[in-house]
DNA sequence: GATGAAATAGCTACAGA
DNA sequence: TCTGTAGCTATTTCATC
């Protein structure tokens, strides 16, 4: 759940990363095109993505589909303020945080916000419905700040491999 | 490249949306499987696919890796304050933003900010040398803040198709 | 890590609604 | 225009070296 806790780093060659950089920019790639691009044979390239998977290096395998040609044309960003960052005071917004759909990524951060979340949506009047949902009966929530995602020069969650 | 922009509506039924709706959560899975679970053939579902691919409803389709077990434990947000905002202006600060791998996410908003980034990082050390190279010889920056990402609640993508 | 056989998945053509 | 059936091709998978 918590993508920022200290996992024991898994060894990785320089195979192994080879591998994921294709894969994380088009896992349709067959194994045989991998297995020639690094050099390898097709089951090498078989069980070192086996291993990825198992070790969990590889979360997911998923579409990235378009939100605006699905009805979802806008993106949102929200900063929400609290007055107490405690789990149990912060347990039932976390809760309903993972319930929303429409919440695409949450994160607890350091500084004068708590909580940043980016949000899609339909329309303001399905936002406005959301963030009543979110923070209308909680009286830990302080204050929320909106941003409207006016452009959206890069979206993705392509890591590194240096 | 703005994912923004008002594209137009692509019809898509209901066999779309729940193939869709299964290939965004894992697109591993094969079209045999996705056949039955939507009731139709599998040569009708890859030619739904097919067609959801080139019509750019799927963007693409890729492995979404651990960042944490990749040597980048680190996740970070900014918020850039510009002076002026004006295209001519802005157009080095994109093209940096652009050419940086670390950048994951960046968006340009309404408010008190301009943009928002994502950034994932080794360490803070690197985070500097990043912020130096974005940041360190443009005039056009009032400021930027950042903050530190100590949980990850939720991280993705995600479409809700209702 | 490589090779080759078996199983599985993906693709194309054709016929029908 | 779309679906489903059939048959082929390619890929993945597994056992063996």
């Amino acid at each position: 759940m918590t993508q920022l806790s200290l996992t024991p780093a898994v060894a990785l060659d320089a195979f192994d990363l080879a591998i994921l950089d294709i894969l994380q920019r088009d896992n349709t790639t067959s194994q045989r095109e991998i297995a020639q691009a690094v050099h390898l044979s097709a089951p090498a390239v078989q069980r070192r993505i086996r291993r990825l998977r198992e070790s969990g290096v590889i979360r997911k395998e998923v579409a990235v589909l378009d939100a605006s040609r699905l009805g979802r044309p806008l993106i949102l960003t929200v900063e929400v303020h609290l007055h107490d960052e405690h789990p149990q005071r912060t347990a039932g917004m976390r809760a309903r945080i993972m319930a929303e759909p429409a919440i695409q990524q949450c994160y607890g951060i350091t500084g004068e916000a708590d909580y940043l979340l980016v949000i899609t949506a339909s329309s303001m009047a399905e936002y406005e419905a959301l963030t009543e949902r979110l923070f209308g009966g909680d009286d830990n929530i302080r204050r929320y700040r909106t941003s409207v995602a006016l452009t959206c020069l890069k979206m993705g969650l392509h890591v590194p491999l240096t």
